[in-house]
DNA sequence: ACAAAAGTGTTTACACTACACCCATGT
DNA sequence: ACATGGGTGTAGTGTAAACACTTTTGT
């Protein structure tokens, strides 16, 4: 039994992956390999098949044009305007997923050419792809504000001088490292370890990893992470 | 030309509407018009047509099973589960309403018997409509902690001991009327009226009416609306 | 006069900000 | 020895919470 008269519409999946390399927080792009716009600029999409569920084939997608696997995933938004893609209508439903660029970089197959952009020095992309793009940095600017969610696009172990660089990064600010490092321990989900990084300085920063179970537990909790967040544009 | 060996798949999209009448938040639901699960209850819902954008399908689809025009509508969620409905593989896509129900009375239009329940006393639904409601409920204590978006649940004019009536309602939780009023006046958002309502009390409680440029202005910007947030349940 | 809800002010604790110096180490 | 980045403490300010009494008016 079936539903009659009605249309059936293809869905899309396209996943925008933002990962960071310690240095500069940038966004993962493949080169399209079927036609319209075959070799421009793309998030990494794929339709959804009868067989899968959303999340499914979020993750399946992601793997297969990526071969990433296991990273964190969220659903972002449906777009549905009636000419976004030109060959037929189709509706997305965008994701957006959090990396550590050198955990994942054996794992990063580059059969699609996937390469990392700097988010400031994003290209032209097929369809609306620049909005949901657009649309991710801005979430992820507000999402981060309130919950401790970068953590995901670091290694299982930091410092909290890279930690205060990624935020800097993403909200294109400079903070004070004294205020910034209180308030990250005071949540309480970093813990200390005993040995140091010493690439970034002579002197060394300690490593610190997080409490998972913490982590898990607060991270629906409101947490004021960065200083004046009524002065940055998040919307 | 189209894209070949994909598969369609239908799109629905269900509106998750909730009203308040002064006393209490509220959920409007129907009786379902069609097989299976005819005259169950259920969101108001219905397929995206090829021609309508999501948005466009979403306020058609309110309007025709409700009646309801120009409210509040934002997407929720996409929900994709292969077997949310028995019938076909459906995709949908949640959008959540929210309404004055005095001012809608009259534009509410009961063709398909469309109900207010409280959201505490919501029947069994069809599908995984149960969850979307619980997802919406969700969204609406956690969006209305941080940004002034209750107001789009009150009339032009309202009394300050409504709103936090209102707001203690959705948290189930009884809050300071002192600490309460003064941190509603401070956020500017409100204009005092000459008037009163005379209804509640003898005394009378002064209407005030939403300022719309601020709102609309500032509604991004993070407000503590509520206190103690971290020690409420949200997610 | 009394009941019922509206309205208002103060004190205290805590959180956020601004700000400057010492530390450890590699060169 | 010096340059580089890591790490820490304090004082001042502002915001949020706890708390109780007076006002108005309908009955």
């Amino acid at each position: 039994m079936k539903y009659s008269h009605q249309t059936r519409i293809l869905v899309a999946i396209d996943c925008i992956v933002f990962g960071f390399d310690g240095e500069k927080l940038k966004l993962l792009l493949i080169q399209r390999g079927m036609e319209p716009e075959k070799n421009k600029w793309s998030l990494m999409g794929g339709f959804v098949e009868p067989d899968k569920s959303l999340e499914v084939a979020a993750n399946v997608i992601l793997k297969d044009l990526t071969g990433l696997e296991g990273v964190y995933l969220e659903q972002l938004q449906a777009f549905g305007g009636i000419n976004r893609d030109p060959i037929e209508r189709t509706v997305s439903l965008a994701y957006f997923a959090l990396i550590d660029i050198h955990q994942y970089e054996k794992q990063l197959s580059h059969e699609h050419h996937a390469e990392w952009f700097e988010t400031s020095k994003i290209p032209q992309l097929i369809f609306d792809h620049n909005e949901m793009v657009e649309m991710a940095k801005k979430k992820l600017r507000y999402k981060a504000a309130l919950h401790p969610i970068l953590f995901e696009l670091l290694p299982e172990k930091f410092t909290i001088p890279q930690l205060q660089s990624l935020y800097e990064g993403i909200y294109d600010s400079v903070f004070d490292k004294r205020n910034f490092s209180r308030k990250i321990l005071s949540t309480g989900l970093l813990i200390k370890q005993g040995d140091k990084d010493k690439l970034n300085s002579k002197k060394g920063a300690f490593y610190y990893i997080l409490d998972k179970g913490k982590y898990n537990a607060n991270f629906h909790a409101f947490l004021n992470l960065i200083p004046n967040p009524d002065h940055l544009q998040f919307v």
